[in-house]
RNA sequence: GCCCCCAUCGUCUAGCGGCCUAGGACUCCACCCUUUCAAGGUGGCAGCACGGGUUCGAAUCCCGUUGGGGGUGCCA
């Protein structure tokens, strides 16, 4: 699994916590990761941030690799390298802490976080004040270790946004190691990188305010910091950043709805970020290898994207319509009941493609063709009604009926059963479309569907009759208590 | 409160001083086509937050205001 390392590009990193589901915004960052390291010829490193909380993973680690696969980012892919596991790196974070309060870049503070609290109320200011500074306190449990920011101000090179300045004083002596001796995620996460040869980090935007103190950290463990990138958050229709508990953000949820990964894929990258020719093409659907090459940090737009749900189904109508009909029927086979018939269902597929929304609708516009021989669908009662009102429907019922009923098997085609109701609708001085309503509604129960013709010719001769039969006595049966 | 970031149609965006009477995509509406529904075609509604500068000329540069977002943990 863990993928060459020979590669001397660029270091690219995707360091997801596995806190549970796998977020929309984490796979967009992923997808920006990756398409960076593969046209650079780089690494796309996975670094499961496992620290405290959910210590057992397994599980939640083969989830974000399968949500990683199904959005293309493959394990067996010669880039991706990984997973690393943060949590066997804790003996280098907590020497890294060491060497750092040997240099004296660092110090120990007794104070818990009520009394730096209850200090920052009494000075009038906010966060710690370096009370311990220079105190010359010795390790010992219950004290934290900080990091001793120096004066002067930080500047934060990122690819996105530019210069960014922060004024070190507004910087508090932030903690490495907590009471119990482990260390946060700001040192763990550095030395990580370090230890990684990580040479680009892009991520969140959230993670801005946090570069100035990381960037301080590089340097005082020795090296050069990173590439920096940050890229604008997602939001929601409040102009919120996604949250696990208010919006739907899980990928596995999107996928389980139907949602097609290509349709997400490209999705996600129209946010922020424009593809190149687009509007010449008049569209924003393209094939990710041409993404992947064309994508471009210093093109990401600066503010926040509304993940817009309504955006992404039309997506991903578009991409259902393109897809080959065996990989349709493969990709919904799984939404498709177990006693179907696959190689029926094969048959109406390339007709119902151009209709789906979502995978998952494929079975509810097509049953009407796997209830078995001699089973009548559920017939809409306001679709029938508005079916049988014109006085010629019931007669053209009739005559239909007939007229299908006397067709040889050998005639049984979808041009054929056309051509008869053409003929016979002619006489009733009606289009098509008012014709085929009533015995669409007979066969398959309501008045939208998939081509009917079509449909027919799947069904069979023997169940239409049949069901067209069973319409006429319900059609009496409307007269009667007109 | 403090720090940082941001600001073009409802949404995602193009635009990087004159090509802009601001372009595309999604949504919505109308019409055409049509075997229902879709798809497709054509057209339409809709935007440079505000105020000052700079300039012959500003959506584009500068300043301010307002608004939004992110961060302010011994979470990650």
């Amino acid at each position: 699994m863990h993928g060459a390392m020979s590669s001397s590009g660029p270091r690219f990193r995707f360091a997801p916590s596995p806190t549970g589901m796998f977020h929309v915004g984490g796979a967009r960052s992923a997808l920006h990761n990756w398409a960076l390291a593969r046209q650079m010829g780089g690494a796309f490193v996975l670094r499961i941030e496992d620290t405290d909380e959910a210590r057992n993973n397994p599980e939640w680690t083969q989830g974000i690799i399968d949500a990683l696969a199904w959005i293309g980012i493959s394990a067996d892919d010669e880039h991706f390298e990984g997973p690393h596991f943060q949590s066997a790196n804790a003996d280098a974070h907590v020497a890294a802490a060491q060497r750092l309060f040997e240099a004296g870049v660092a110090y120990y503070c007794d104070l818990s976080g009520q009394e730096v609290q209850d200090r920052a109320k009494e000075l009038g200011i906010t966060g710690y004040d370096g009370y311990s500074r220079d105190r010359g306190l010795d390790p010992a449990p219950g004290r934290v270790l900080r990091f001793r920011v120096p004066d002067g101000t930080t500047i934060v090179h990122d690819e996105v946004r530019g210069e960014v300045t922060f004024d070190n004083s507004t910087i508090e002596d932030f903690v490495l190691l907590r009471g119990n001796g482990t260390p946060v995620f700001l040192l763990a996460n550095v030395v990580d990188d370090i230890e990684m040869s990580i040479t680009n980090v892009v991520r969140g935007e959230e993670h801005l305010p946090n570069t100035p103190k990381q960037q301080m950290l590089w340097q005082a463990l020795g090296h050069e910091p990173p590439q920096w990138a940050h890229i604008p958050v997602l939001v929601n229709e409040q102009r919120k950043k996604l949250s696990k508990r208010r919006d739907k953000v899980a990928l596995e949820q999107y996928r389980d709805d139907g949602i097609v990964a290509d349709a997400m894929v490209n999705y996600l990258m129209t946010l922020g970020w424009t593809m190149p020719g687009g509007e010449e093409a008049g569209s924003e659907i393209f094939p990710w290898s041409e993404m992947e090459a064309a994508f471009s940090l210093s093109a990401v737009s600066l503010s926040p994207a509304f993940f817009d749900v309504k955006k992404l189904v039309a997506f991903n109508k578009q991409y259902i319509k393109n897809m080959t009909v065996a990989d349709f029927v493969e990709a919904v086979d799984a939404d498709l009941p177990p006693d179907w018939d696959r190689a029926r269902f094969t048959e109406i597929a390339p007709h119902i493609m151009e209709r789906l929304e979502r995978l998952g609708d494929a079975p509810g516009v097509v049953d009407f063709l796997f209830l078995g021989d001699g089973v009548d669908p559920e017939i809409d009662a306001d679709a029938w009604a508005k079916a049988v009102k014109p006085e010629w429907a019931t007669t053209l019922l009739g005559e239909i009926t007939e007229a299908y009923d006397a067709l040889g098997a050998d005639e049984w085609t979808h041009e054929t059963l056309k051509a008869t109701m053409e003929t016979l609708m002619v006489a009733h001085e009606i289009k098509l479309g008012k014709a085929q309503a009533l015995p669409r509604v007979a066969v398959t129960g309501r008045s939208v569907g998939p081509p009917l013709f079509e449909a027919l010719e799947v069904l069979g001769q023997a169940e239409t009759v049949r069901r067209l039969r069973v319409g006429m006595t319900r059609a009496a049966r409307s007269a009667a208590t007109d």
